[in-house]
DNA sequence: AGCACGCCGACT
DNA sequence: GTCGGCGTGCTC
């Protein structure tokens, strides 16, 4: 008898079942739970002698589940994103594996016996119409023997079908039936393109060193337009014609159409792209398809690092400086570090002989302006940099020019209004970009300066203009608002901090013949308007593209020749200690969508912080002098990427309970690593604080900042969990979230 | 203190 | 769905 540990589909527990059949890892059963069959997965196989619970009450294991296993190398990802990120089997196993692979559970009927037409007679209803249906039950029941509930029910009347299961003319037996069925629709003929990329010299000395490097971890930074998708595709392309596959990662599906349209026409039915949109059949084709091997290339976003593909080869992280690689809810895993891990233990976990080299999994990210803790490991020697230093067709680099916010009074300074004249005037395109949505930021009013707050969220409310609302970024509050002050009743409110909503208006008002378009979260619902709006600016039907960080991206548009930067500070204002990080990025990825062509292109950032180092060294396009004076800091105040971070966020829906028990968690942990590390200003666990958003949908929220020296801090995690895990058993009421490694801070 | 009752979470 | 643990509130 084989004992193994199972986890049960929709479970957060994990328990034990028998079999006397031998079950793999990453395989699945079916199992019998509170009277249901459920889906069980194996995770591991135990001994008769390490069972803790009582061996009676162990159940077998019913049979083999018919689905898709999980190969081995990704239950060994599940496993370590578990121990990593703090999470639970429930969580992480719900992020590996799609639900649409999963069993359904329907209601058979069986064949018994036929009806006896004149005993049902009897004192019911006796009309032509159900004699009727009493045959035509009778003949289909003996035909097809077993039948689902549902089809009955869609075929006969409740009554008819309730009598039947009464006199036990139909048994019912609860039977697991597959959910994925795989349309049998054939793989047609791979064609890959045949057309032939030309490198440069610079790229194709890039595509050699990652070839033949012994390392498996590599940075790819390139400047803006130089040619870095050509050096992924030259490497994907290659080991695909020696059987390997490839997982292309890119930050969002829907802002990367450019190179997911590049990709596609590059290797045609090789490439499953998987992102949220797709249905639960076309999910399950995909996943089937590339489990099976039948198709080798995958490109998603963060989700798809999961994907089962065969021989994998290279994993390439476009762009690996983006938050959206992180994961705001459990398991909150960075694809980036996850990506590495799955290279790591499927090159361990190779068989050593000649072709191992070959066989081995190499990680490439890339960026223009690599986030600080991956340009340190670059710099330590853990990653390997290959730099692109030459724009792409040699295009050159843009001018800059900074505009001090203290010395005007509105949005649009002088200068960036003639700039914009003479781009029109020359029939050219010109961005501009503002890192905040809605019409204005809040309403303040005049009189009583009351400002409009969500009632769930201890946020101030957006005004949008458009449809009179006042909305809620954080929980999706809206109300309409009367123009008056919910206090005091006057009707001098005031807009502070525009928005996109409001620039276009202005910009409308400025620039009554320019055709502008908005880009923004609210303006762009679908990836059909965003690919619509793309299309339609670069066939030049619009003069300006206004938009947030999201324009600010991979764009590429040879036509656009300013990038205005309406206001600077927005990002760089937030509590948190990459913000300045992000601003160096985001004006740098912003800057880089002038001049791509070929003519040259001028940069335009109004700032109150002209002073700041983040702008002296955007505009001098000094990553690396901006890099090193950011580091001096980052090791001072021993923040990643020298010291480690776990956020833990306590909340509850009463306020004090929220802030009593978050002290109580805090005291306990407090009590429990003191006696294994010291704690000093590097190895440091802050009080429990109002989290810079104190409350959201209706909780409110208090923090606990752990900040500790990289050596120390598996025994911290451990510690965490162990108290957080048993605080969370006793106190139903409260929500304990734990961030290792978090991006967001708020 | 002892017991009935009802709620809620666990169920291998 | 059913069992048991726990908190509450009533009674001795």
């Amino acid at each position: 008898m084989y004992y193994y540990e199972i986890y049960i589909e929709n479970n957060r527990g994990i328990y034990t079942y028998k079999s006397k059949e031998k079950y793999e890892i990453g395989q699945w059963c079916i199992v019998n739970f509170i009277n249901r069959y459920k889906m069980g997965l194996i995770l591991a196989i135990t001994e008769e002698s390490k069972i803790q619970i009582d061996i009676s009450k162990i159940k077998k294991i019913k049979e083999a589940a018919p689905v898709l296993s999980i190969p081995d190398n990704l239950m060994q990802l599940i496993k370590w994103i578990r121990n990593y990120y703090i999470s639970d089997y429930y969580s992480v196993i719900k992020a590996v594996y799609p639900g649409a692979l999963k069993l359904n559970y329907s209601k058979k009927a069986i064949y018994q016996k036929d009806f006896l037409e004149n005993e049902y007679l009897i004192g019911e209803d006796n009309s032509e119409n159900s004699l009727d249906e009493i045959k035509k039950f009778n003949d289909y029941m003996k035909k097809r023997k077993e039948v689902t509930i549902a089809t009955l029910k869609k075929n006969f009347s409740s009554k008819i079908v309730e009598k039947a299961i009464n006199e036990k003319v139909i048994s019912i037996e609860k039977k697991v039936i597959l959910n994925s069925k795989i349309s049998k629709g054939e793989k047609k003929k791979s064609e890959i393109a045949e057309k032939e990329i030309i490198l440069n010299d610079e790229q194709q000395k890039a595509v050699d060193t990652i070839k033949n490097s012994e390392n498996q971890i590599f940075l790819l930074k390139g400047i803006t337009g130089s040619g870095k998708t050509e050096i992924y595709i030259n490497l994907i392309k290659e080991s695909l014609k020696q059987g390997f596959g490839s997982i292309f990662l890119v930050p969002e599906i829907s802002l990367t159409v450019q190179m997911i349209q590049r990709l596609e026409e590059e290797f045609h039915n090789e490439v499953a792209i998987l992102h949220s949109k797709l249905t639960d059949k076309e999910k399950r084709e995909e996943w089937t398809f590339i489990r099976n091997g039948e198709k080798k290339i995958v490109i998603g976003a963060r989700s798809a690092i999961f994907a089962p593909v065969q021989n994998l080869k290279y994993i390439i992280v476009d762009e690996e400086h983006e938050n959206t690689y992180k994961q705001e809810n459990n398991p909150r895993y960075h694809v980036k570090n996850v990506a590495i891990k799955r290279a790591f233990l499927q090159n361990d976990n190779l068989e050593e002989d000649e072709t191992v080299k070959s066989k081995k999994i190499k990680v490439i990210l890339g960026s223009a302006t690599p986030s600080f803790e991956t340009y340190y490991q670059a710099q330590q020697g853990d990653i390997e940099l290959v730099e692109l230093t030459k724009r792409y067709k040699n295009a050159k680099l843009p001018k800059f020019e900074v505009i001090d916010l203290n010395e005007t009074a509105e949005n649009f300074s002088e200068k960036l209004l003639d700039k914009i004249s003479q781009t029109l005037k020359k029939n050219e395109q010109a961005i501009l970009i503002l890192n905040r949505k809605a019409f204005s930021n809040l309403l303040k009013c005049k009189d009583c300066g009351n400002i409009p707050t969500c009632p769930n969220c201890s946020i101030s409310l957006n005004y949008y203009k458009y449809d009179n609302q006042l909305k809620c970024h954080y929980c999706g509050y809206e109300t309409q608002f009367n123009s008056t002050c919910d206090e005091c009743g006057s009707h001098k409110m005031r807009q502070i901090g525009a928005g996109t909503e409001k620039i276009e208006e202005e910009l409308a008002g400025l620039f009554p013949s320019a055709r502008i378009v908005r880009v923004d979260s609210e303006s762009i619902k679908t990836k059909q308007n965003y690919e619509k709006v793309y299309n339609d600016f670069k066939n030049h039907k619009y003069d300006i593209m206004l938009g947030t960080q999201i324009i600010a991206k991979g764009l590429d548009f040879s036509n656009v020749t300013l990038v205005g930067i309406i206001n600077a500070d927005i990002i760089l204002n937030f509590p948190d200690f990459r913000a300045s990080e992000k601003t160096f990025q985001l004006l740098t990825q912003a800057s880089g969508r002038a001049g791509r062509g070929e003519k040259d292109g001028e940069v335009i950032i109004q700032t109150f912080n002209g002073e700041n180092d983040v702008i002296k060294k955007t505009i001098e396009s000094d990553y690396e002098g901006y890099y090193k004076n950011e580091m001096i800091i980052r090791k001072m105040l021993n923040y990643p990427p020298f010291g480690r971070i776990v956020i833990l966020v306590i909340s509850a829906t009463e306020e004090n309970l929220a802030k009593e028990k978050a002290q109580t968690l805090r005291k306990e942990i407090v009590k429990n690593i003191d006696t294994v590390v010291k704690l000093t200003t590097n190895n440091f666990i802050s009080d429990a604080f109002k989290s810079p958003i104190y409350k959201i949908n209706g909780r409110y929220r208090y923090q606990i900042f752990f900040k500790f020296e990289r050596e120390n801090i598996l025994k911290i995690k451990k510690i965490i969990k162990k108290c957080a895990g048993k605080f969370q058993k006793t106190e139903k009421k409260l929500r304990i979230t734990i961030d290792v490694d978090p991006i967001n801070m708020m």
